[in-house]
DNA sequence: TTGATATTGATAATCATTCTCATTTGTGCT
DNA sequence: AGCACAAATGAGAATGATTATCAATATCAA
């Protein structure tokens, strides 16, 4: 799902484009060590500015580590939630209307609107 | 669900205690400057320390902000989720037991074990 | 009391993220 | 092309939460 390229600046072919090689979750750090050992100039504050823009327009997922860095990952589809292995990284997109279902009555329920979500699994892959 | 005061040390009753008293999430920086307000001497360092053991113990729950800073909170009953206005930070306990059995289906599906799940939901509250 | 051990608080160090700002690049217009 | 002006960019400094250090204290069993 990601935008068209001609609707991309430079910088965002760049950034997203780095960030669509990985199939896991990946730091603003990581994301700028990978664009320079490609010989790209691009600089940090690019990169942070990149993935945060297109997190906020939902271009992009993303997720908190334990020590609170934050973890992009470029997307399938539209909505849903992931199902992480804590050991390698493995990522699986998965849907969730039973808990969207959920969200919506329990907040209903408790008179609160503009409700939004967070849904995330961890666990060991089959794998690992 | 605090535990006895008998089995908590110093740092523990007075970290904790403060939490306690906080109807919201609360950040460890928070509990160090409310500790100070009431004449304590304790340390930053012993804030983190007891707040993390605390957590991960279970004995007080997590969430991180938007920009990754952590707030902790002391809860009443054991496994839940919050729903948490975004304006007033007015938390209120839910249960999920559909949510429960979701995870744990999906995550068998995927031939994923040892699987923790993190699910909160944000909004306004309705007098907010 | 004593010596081993765990806890504590002050302070320095880390490090992801944000801010500043001079420079470059893009765009519309002539 | 040449020009004015706005938007984007990168280098480096600043910020601020969290961690790491370490000397000073508190604990406690013998
Ligand atoms: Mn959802
Ligand atoms: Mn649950
Ligand atoms: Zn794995
Ligand atoms: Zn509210």
């Amino acid at each position: 799902m990601t935008k068209d390229l001609a609707l991309m600046n430079k910088s965002e072919i760049k950034v997203i484009g780095a960030l669509k090689r990985q199939a896991r979750f990946t730091s603003a750090q990581s994301v700028y060590q990978l664009l320079r050992k490609d010989g790209e100039s691009t600089g940090l504050a690019t990169v942070y500015r990149t993935l945060q823009k297109a997190a906020a327009k939902n271009a992009v997922d993303v997720l908190r580590t334990d020590d609170g860095e934050a973890l992009y990952r470029l997307c399938e589809t539209g909505h849903h939630h992931h199902l992480v292995c804590t050991s390698c990284g493995k990522t699986i997109e998965v849907e969730g209307s039973s808990v969207e279902r959920w969200a919506n009555t329990v907040a209903k329920n408790h008179g609160f609107r503009k409700v939004t979500h967070v849904v995330e699994l961890f666990g060991l892959c089959a794998k690992c």
